[in-house]
DNA sequence: TGGTTCACG
DNA sequence: GACGTACGTGAACCAG
């Protein structure tokens, strides 16, 4: 006799995951988990032919809802998270295919699925027969002898397919032999369904102390004898955990279940039962084999009525379920997500297929195409990286993997004539084929697909083509994982093991790197069309991809519809007064020129004031200064604070340094550099947003970065004076008051916080005054400056340390400070715990509007890594939530005022704020409406807890405007 | 190219 | 008891 056990939950999960969201075509319904699961059943039963066949066969389930244990330890499986949205369904459809599958399908309300399973095995034990547990639970592995084996069909990259558990891979993973498999666990505790242990006891530990004692009675009996001072002490005290998690983790072989042993016995395949739910589920590849397998023709069966009802609709995922059967070898899902995969990968980049569109009758062909089709990855090729700046060369677009062509617009023949060449022969007319292609890319019924879209939709603006609708694969990545490596080149190797024509390969590199105007069309071509192909392909794979995680509102709410937003903002640029920058740069040099001679007459020497290295020198060796400390590559630190500190202790020349820092800082970043980036075309500046590389949510600008336009000091102020309205108009700056302290109220429920923003009191004198019990009235500003540290602290995820720095005290006073601020506002302590628990337990944390964001290394042991991972996490959701608002304003700003009709344009986003320009006579109108938008961008999706606050003013330039 | 510093939220 | 700290960016400059 031989009884196979199917750990049916594990299973699913594993299909589940293994899976993209494969869904039923005829309405949507997700079955992705439930063909995995019949694939991977299906595989069992060939696997297990031949000799030693099973005689019985079951499959067990969880069923849902607390057992025992939870009365044991209330925490036993606490942190499990909800089962995915898509998922759910799945699990009665699972229940079914087993019994399709002719298997008895076993769940029973109160016991655990291994509570079952260790039943079955030792009655069939007993009963002189073999068992096989398929499950890689290692909560099973106690259940291992002569006679009971495990398999695990997960099939591992290099390694076989099926891997047997016996007891001597029991003896690998726990040090233990089977039966001792329980007292380790005991000690070690089992993070993944929250079992205790003890804490400081790991695995290897366990296993050392039942090896030397036997077993968890006696090691605690004889505890006082274990020598290490800190084992020792948390074994004594956390005994009554250890025996609590003996407890949970030991099986029980008694559970009252309903069928009995002769109840397994193996029923045959049965056609009339198994084919009619296959075919209710459109899984025609398997429905085939199956039939093929039985000797039967499926058109003479029906598909199961009942079954065949509609499900919910997933949009997006794609169908596979017409794709080839399996590659043999692998066990069922993972077959099935290969067979997507190879799908696209098995259609090679053939880069001479792509063809070279040179006229007209071409190009309409390759139009009609993108119209059959519906959807096209596009990338445009131009001279240079800045949009506002390059001009088109050449477009490149793909309607399927490998078809993909390169339209040659702009390419020029040689560089060694002075003019720069004529035109390269074999292009069309650049204005005659953008005629061609712009209801096309303007048609709301087609998606245009890119990576870095925004890039290709501020050239094409330029030639009078809005793109739209558009999807980009780059915003996809983001939002599958976050701020990671999401260029082309490193997608492209992800997910299709393929490498990219490098542009460098092209182009060459340095100051002789051609411009791709240069570049040999043909050449040109395979490289061009290529970045279509692939942006393409990464879209079929990516775009089922975002359902599967649960990003899919995330991408479409906070993403893909901020891209035409930015894009427009890009374009707009802002105006800078050069005459402004050009005198205060005169100004600075003046300054800075005195102060580097008065610095060189302190230091007795010349010296560059611009290197740290010289610095540290000259301050900590000729002048033999005290109290130097090293960075960690062992450098003297010569940072503000350390020049704060010095100057503080009377030495002149670290106030010269810090003055002199100040304004070649604001010369050389500022107001000597930004004039360069005055357009020739437009006069203005225009900074480039990028939307996909702030960990966050947030934004960031570069080239320039108009984000950090200084305005802590009076000096930098005056450079906020430069960025000027257009003549007749004003510019309109609105920032969110205190937005992340607000969502920190929101998030972490606290009532104190919230009433305080609720009358609008000033938060840091609220909270100083909670804290320190003093009035409001007649504060000293000291206390209150000591409380505004405290609430950013918390921001960022605090420490004594870094409270300590900011404010200049001691660690201990600053320890003292937190300690108080908890005690006064105790849900912030919880708040920060629980984001502490959720990197640790799923790798990532959420804002509040589902926005992930992912950590790696989650699990270091690094003492000061774990810290700051958990320092970010806190943070995460803090200023990532204030990202998702303020993105959501954006997104609505526009149609807000066009509908209202008052012609305000936004041109700069600084995190909190928003920069408009308009008329002047309608910024009346036009400030009202922003802040309604801005202070109600939370809403519908969600009701904030808080009032949001936005204060906005027009002005001439943004330093009056602020 | 990596390290340091400093501008912003 | 170690570990080295406030969170998130981009740009300029030095030094190798």
């Amino acid at each position: 006799m031989h009884l196979v056990l199917v750990d049916g939950s594990s299973f699913i999960f594993r299909a589940y995951h293994a899976l993209p969201p494969l869904t039923r075509k005829s309405d949507g319904l997700p079955v992705g988990a439930v063909s995995g699961f019949c694939n991977m059943l299906y595989k069992l039963t060939e696997d297990l032919k031949g000799e030693d066949e099973p005689t019985h066969f079951a499959v067990i389930f969880d069923y849902s809802g607390s057992s025992f244990r939870n009365e044991l330890y209330d925490q036993y499986k606490a942190h499990r998270p909800e089962a995915p949205e898509d998922l759910v369904p799945q699990f009665p459809l699972t229940r079914s295919a087993t019994r399709a599958f002719n298997l008895p399908s076993i769940e029973q309300e109160g016991f655990e699925a291994d509570d079952i399973i260790a039943t079955y095995a030792c009655r069939m034990r007993d009963a002189g027969g073999k068992v096989t547990i398929v499950s890689s639970d290692k909560d099973l592995m106690q259940l291992v002898d002569d006679k009971v084996s495990m398999l695990d069909t997960i099939a591992r990259p290099g390694q076989p397919p099926l891997r047997w558990i016996g007891p001597d891979e029991v003896v690998a993973k726990f040090g233990v032999t089977p039966d001792k498999v329980v007292e380790v666990q005991a000690l070690c505790g089992d993070p993944v369904d929250n079992v205790p242990g003890i804490p400081g006891i790991g695995i290897k530990t366990a296993a050392l102390l039942i090896n030397e004692y036997g077993d968890l009675e006696t090691l605690l009996a004889r505890a006082s004898e274990i020598k290490q001072n800190k084992r020792r002490e948390s074994i004594i005290e956390n005994a009554e955990l250890a025996r609590i998690s003996r407890k949970l983790v030991q099986l029980d072989c008694n559970t009252p279940v309903e069928l009995d042993l002769d109840a397994l016995v193996r029923q045959p395949l049965e056609a009339k039962l198994l084919i009619p739910f296959l075919k209710a589920m459109e899984f025609t590849s398997i429905t085939r084999r199956i039939a093929g397998l039985l000797e039967v023709d499926p058109d003479d069966f029906e598909a199961d009525a009942e079954l065949a009802a509609k499900g919910a609709s997933i949009p997006g995922a794609i169908d596979v379920s017409e794709g080839p059967a399996p590659a043999s070898g692998l066990s069922g899902p993972d077959a099935h997500a290969e067979a997507v995969l190879e799908k696209i990968r098995a259609i090679p980049c053939k880069h001479d297929d792509y063809e070279i569109v040179r006229d007209a009758a071409a190009l309409a062909v390759w139009i009609e195409d993108i119209v059959a089709t519906g959807h096209v990855a596009i990338d445009t090729e131009t001279t240079g990286l800045d949009n506002q700046a390059a001009d088109l060369v050449g477009i490149c677009l793909a309607t399927r993997p490998g078809k993909a062509c390169y339209i040659p617009l702009g390419h020029t023949t040689g560089n060694d004539d002075m003019f720069g060449g004529g035109k390269a022969e074999g292009q069309m007319d650049m204005r005659q084929a953008l005629d061609m292609l712009r209801p096309v890319l303007q048609d709301p019924a087609i998606l245009k697909i890119g990576q870095n879209v925004k890039y290709d939709m501020g050239i094409l603006a330029r030639y009078a083509i809005t793109m739209a609708p558009i999807d980009d694969t780059l915003l996809m990545s983001y939002a599958l994982d976050g701020a990671r490596n999401n260029g082309m080149d490193a997608l492209a190797d992800k997910y299709l093991s393929h490498t990219c024509i490098k542009f460098t390969d092209l182009a060459g590199t340095g100051k002789n790197q051609l411009t791709f105007d240069k570049i040999e069309i043909e050449a040109a071509a395979r490289y061009a069309a290529e970045d279509a192909d692939v942006t393409l392909r990464l879209w079929t794979i990516l775009k089922p991809r975002l359902v599967a995680a649960g990003v899919t509102t995330v991408y479409e709410t906070l993403d893909r519809p901020l891209t035409p937003v930015l894009a427009r903002m890009e374009a707009r640029g802002v105006s800078v007064d050069r005459q402004i920058l050009s005198r205060l740069s005169g100004e600075f040099a003046q300054r800075a020129a005195a102060l580097e001679a008065t610095a060189y007459e302190l230091a007795g020497e010349k010296f560059n004031l611009g290197s740290p290295k010289q610095l540290g020198d000259i301050l900590f060796g000729k002048m033999g200064l005290e109290g130097g400390t090293k960075t960690k590559t062992g450098a003297w630190a010569t940072g503000a604070s350390v020049l704060d500190d010095l100057a503080l202790q009377g030495v002149p020349l670290a106030k010269t340094l810090l003055d002199w820092r100040g304004v070649s800082k604001l010369k050389s970043t500022y107001t000597d550099a930004l004039p360069g980036y005055i357009n020739a075309r437009t006069g203005r500046v225009h900074t480039s947003y990028n939307q996909a590389s702030v960990a966050t949510g947030r934004l960031s600008s570069n080239e320039p970065n108009l984000q950090n336009i200084p305005i802590r000091t009076e000096d930098g102020r005056k450079i906020r004076t430069a960025f000027v309205a257009a003549p007749g108009n004003v510019l309109i700056s609105a920032d969110y008051s205190q937005i992340e302290l607000r969502v920190l109220a929101h998030i972490a429920d606290i009532d104190a916080l919230k009433d305080a923003f609720e009358e609008g009191q000033d938060i840091h004198a609220m909270t100083a005054s909670e804290m320190f019990n003093v009035p409001i009235e007649g504060m000293d500003p000291m206390v209150r400056r000591r409380a505004k540290a405290i609430n950013f602290g918390i921001i960022y995820g605090i420490s004594a340390f870094g409270l300590a720095n900011q404010l200049g005290i001691s660690r201990g006073e600053a320890g003292d400070y937190i300690k108080t601020y908890f005690a006064r506002f105790p849900g912030i302590q919880d708040y920060m715990a629980e984001q502490r628990r959720i990197v640790k337990a799923q790798g990532y944390v959420s804002t509040i509007f589902g926005r992930k964001i992912p950590f790696d290394n989650v699990n270091t042991k690094n003492p000061s890594e774990r810290a700051f991972i958990e320092r970010a996490s806190i943070n995460a959701p803090i200023q990532g939530s204030a990202a998702d608002i303020i993105r959501r304003a954006m997104i609505r700003m526009e149609r807000v005022l066009s509908d209202e009709n008052v012609p305000a344009d936004m041109l700069l986003q600084v995190h909190d704020e928003l920069i408009f320009e308009s008329p002047a006579d309608k910024a009346d109108q036009a400030i009202p409406l922003i802040k309604r938008v801005m202070e109600g961008a939370a809403e519908p999706a969600l009701r904030l807890s808080v009032p949001l606050q936005v204060d906005a003013k027009a002005a001439q330039n943004w330093e009056e405007a602020h």
